[in-house]
DNA sequence: ACTCAATACTAAGTATTCCTTAGTAAAAAA
DNA sequence: TTTTTTACTAAGGAATACTTAGTATTGAGT
């Protein structure tokens, strides 16, 4: 399965929707809302940026969470995008810094 | 302009390619990289995810990278796909803790 | 086990988007 | 200025996505 595949199935189901909800609640019509969103969870087919960035707002992930190949970017990039301020600003720091 | 526009364009600029290079490199024939690219930088097209892997392959990003929209995350991101396994670890757990 | 409802899934055709071709325009180097 | 490189674009053919019309499958209730 592809990447975007998995990280949406992983999203969806942590946030308790059905395939055709979600794409319900991303604004797509109710009569072709089921069988897109399998198409885009089967990996059949992949969504344009706008439907993408629609997804992410109902499942309070950012966009770059459904190309994060490894679970350990994908939290990463979760807990920044749920985080205050002040976390963000720490997490970035600590990436800046090398070693 | 898109995100994956801006994202494409940072990263192009900063390893140095022209537009067409950048495309070869990532597969392109060469009789259609400079126009790919171009649709791709001008967000008049969107490449499929497979295009998108061999482009963050050449410019060592992750696919994720060109999909963010800050550019803090994008810096994150980016730092995290460079980082040492260990660095990883400790930007990973930094992340979980609260606070 | 059986029924009903909800959820997941699929084929096929139309609609939409992308990729290639064939160039023009702009910028940089010689 | 000329040449070369780089950036960019329109248009049509090629490929992909979206809609429709359903069929499976799962789960809850009896």
């Amino acid at each position: 399965m592809s990447v975007f595949s998995t990280r949406l199935k992983e999203a969806r189901t942590q946030a308790g929707l059905s395939q055709e909800r979600l794409g319900i609640l991303a604004g797509i019509e109710e009569a072709s809302a089921s069988a897109r969103m399998n198409q885009y969870e089967r990996g059949k087919h992949h969504p344009d940026p706008s439907m993408v960035e629609r997804l992410a707002k109902v499942l309070d992930v950012p966009e770059a969470y459904f190309y994060c190949r490894g679970s350990d970017l994908a939290s990463l990039v979760t807990a920044y995008h749920r985080a205050s301020a002040s976390k963000r600003k720490a997490l970035i720091a600590s990436a800046q810094d090398t070693q």
